[in-house]
RNA sequence: CGGGGUGUAGCGCAGUUGGUAGCGUACUUGACUGGGGGUCAAGGGGUCGCAAGUUCAAGUCUUGUCACUCCGACCA
């Protein structure tokens, strides 16, 4: 059981913000984790359930959580030269079969379309599907997209000319998953997939690696959460890659969230496509591939990330709203007034480029929107009253650390632009000492089964078999999370077998 | 798919030995309020998850079923 402690950092100033969630029957994270978390989700209004099993709604707050991801995301790709291009959802069945593990890791968990068409029942019990309808060919709602993706190649790929192909594409996916977590793991959920073509090998990895450089870069400076890269063991990899490079994230309970994958695919599938170019020596030969993804899990990766006994917290370079602007008044009049100085402030503030809201709303207290901002997150919170008018002033609340400060209403934007990045800064901060507290190493097989219980990252020493891993997995439910990339030479001893090993590898309970 | 738990008003819950449903909050109206989830008063809102069964009578008992949730197996 990890202790909570080091988050709530609330200071007993005189500008402490009290806390009001006990009223409101929010679990804590020491009471129930799973319950916090799944309470941020509804009541920060990012999801909820939805009358079909297993699929989520994402809302219009969390949905505009996405967007931002999105926008950062694609921006990043398409510096690399990538491009966005969209394939279909539906994809033959004949086409699965053809790379044998990728057939094998996804098989048991496809959708499959096998009729086109309803009709009602003559027999009066509503409507059925028609039997007559049935598909020569049964179809998969793509549980990802690499054969579809491949039998395109195929007609693109001639010539050296023609590579490399460096493609994404934004799309919803399918995986009939057994047990769904609101965005941790739902049957259908939202991510990009990029999928490209090389000559060489050589190219192909360095494509690889750089995609899961674009990852780490935006987890650990727009999300703010550091990560460790690494590749995946033989049992963790990809079906169908050679390799899978992986970022990984340190939740708050200890367990480790796989927050992107990126996997250099060899020739695996330009075999099973028969994807092949005529290179500058006129010899034909077939093309190398990636393929790399995020998906909306990255959302459950920012809650279990920043988030406090409080609510959510957002990193700011993401959040849908930056700042949120409340107005403390008496009478029609005094509204008036302070409506007329925000319109100003917030004209500062956009052209500065930050989100910023007024939520000028009759309808609610403004105590009640102070809970309410808090509870979604919002990282900046102005409150404005008759007194700041008279003043000059500004309440400012940040809710990374629940303080709050006057400050003038002069130049106020760049004060807010330094607090935003502070704030960004400090939640970086915040979770990489988190992650450094709950990373140790570890050389005895006695302490690992001690260690693992506290969660955390372990690092230990291994043997390097799938067996040895199975084992581990086995009697402790920990996994190899990644190999590091940066792990340094030590030559020790495997934490199980007790054979020779030359790094640590990071071992940790996952989601 | 196996095991446990929970489904009663928008949300959170109570409901005794079977006797026809209640609390908090939210909602509506009004007044007073207003710098951290306001106060008072008066109101509105429920096929008790769904379907069968037992019974004179079922939120309550029985069976089935669906959903959610936790724990396993599987996975981003």
């Amino acid at each position: 059981m990890l202790s909570f402690a080091q988050f709530n950092v609330i200071s007993k100033k005189a500008n402490t913000i009290p806390q009001f969630n006990m009223a409101k029957n929010f679990s804590s994270r020491a009471e129930d984790y799973s319950q916090w978390y799944n309470d941020i989700v509804k009541h920060a209004e990012l999801a909820e359930n939805s009358s079909v099993r297993g699929s989520m709604v994402i809302k219009p707050y969390g949905y505009a959580l996405w967007e931002n991801m999105q926008r950062e995301l694609d921006r990043m790709f398409k510096e690399t030269g990538h491009e966005n291009a969209y394939f279909p959802l539906f994809i033959p069945k004949s086409f699965f079969s053809k790379e044998a593990s990728h057939v094998e890791g996804f098989a048991k968990e496809c959708a499959v379309v096998t009729h086109y068409r309803l009709k009602i029942d003559e027999n009066g019990g509503g409507i059925i599907v028609d039997p007559d309808a049935k598909l020569e060919e049964e179809l998969i709602v793509r549980p990802t997209s690499e054969t579809i993706i491949w039998d395109t190649y195929k007609r693109w790929v001639k010539s050296y000319r023609d590579l490399p192909i460096l493609i994404n594409q934004w799309a919803n996916v399918v995986r009939w998953e057994m047990r769904t977590r609101l965005f941790l793991r739902t049957s259908e959920f939202l991510w990009q997939e990029g999928h490209t073509a090389h000559a060489t090998e050589r190219e192909a990895i360095a494509e690889a690696e750089q995609m899961l450089e674009v990852y780490a870069d935006f987890a650990e400076n727009f999300m703010a959460i550091p990560v460790i890269k690494g590749t995946k063991s033989p049992n963790e990899r990809f079906a169908g890659a050679l390799e899978t490079y992986c970022i990984e994230a340190l939740m708050q309970d200890g367990k480790a969230l796989q927050a992107g994958t990126s996997h250099f695919l060899g020739q695996n599938f330009a075999k099973a496509f028969d994807v092949k170019y005529l290179s500058k020596e006129n010899t034909l030969e077939y093309v190398w591939a990636t393929s790399w993804g995020v998906s909306t899990r990255l959302i459950g990766a920012i809650i279990m990330g920043h988030s406090d006994d409080n609510g959510l917290v957002l990193p700011p370079r993401l959040a849908p709203i930056q700042v949120v602007i409340i107005p403390i008044y008496k009478n029609e009049q005094q509204l008036e007034e302070i409506s007329d100085e925000v319109k100003e402030i917030m004209k500062r503030l956009r052209s500065k480029g930050i989100r910023v809201k007024y939520d000028n709303r009759d309808t609610q207290k403004p105590g009640f929107k102070f809970a309410e901002y808090e509870y979604k997150g919002v990282p900046v919170r102005f409150g404005i009253g008759p007194r700041d008018l008279e003043n000059k002033t500004i309440e400012v609340a940040r809710r990374d650390n629940l303080t709050k400060e006057m400050m003038p209403m002069e130049g106020i934007e760049e004060k807010v632009l330094l607090l935003l990045d502070e704030i960004q800064q400090n939640l970086f901060e915040r979770a990489s000492n988190f992650r450094k507290k709950n990373s140790k190493n570890v050389d005895t097989w006695e302490e690992f089964k001690i260690e693992i219980e506290k969660g955390g990252f372990l690092y230990a020493h291994w043997d390097g078999s799938s067996e040895t891993e199975q084992k581990i997995k086995e009697e402790t439910k920990a996994t190899i999370r990644a190999i590091p990339l940066d792990a340094k030479e030590e030559m020790g001893k495997c934490i199980y077998s007790g054979l020779p090993s030359s790094k640590r590898v990071v071992f940790a309970r996952a989601y």
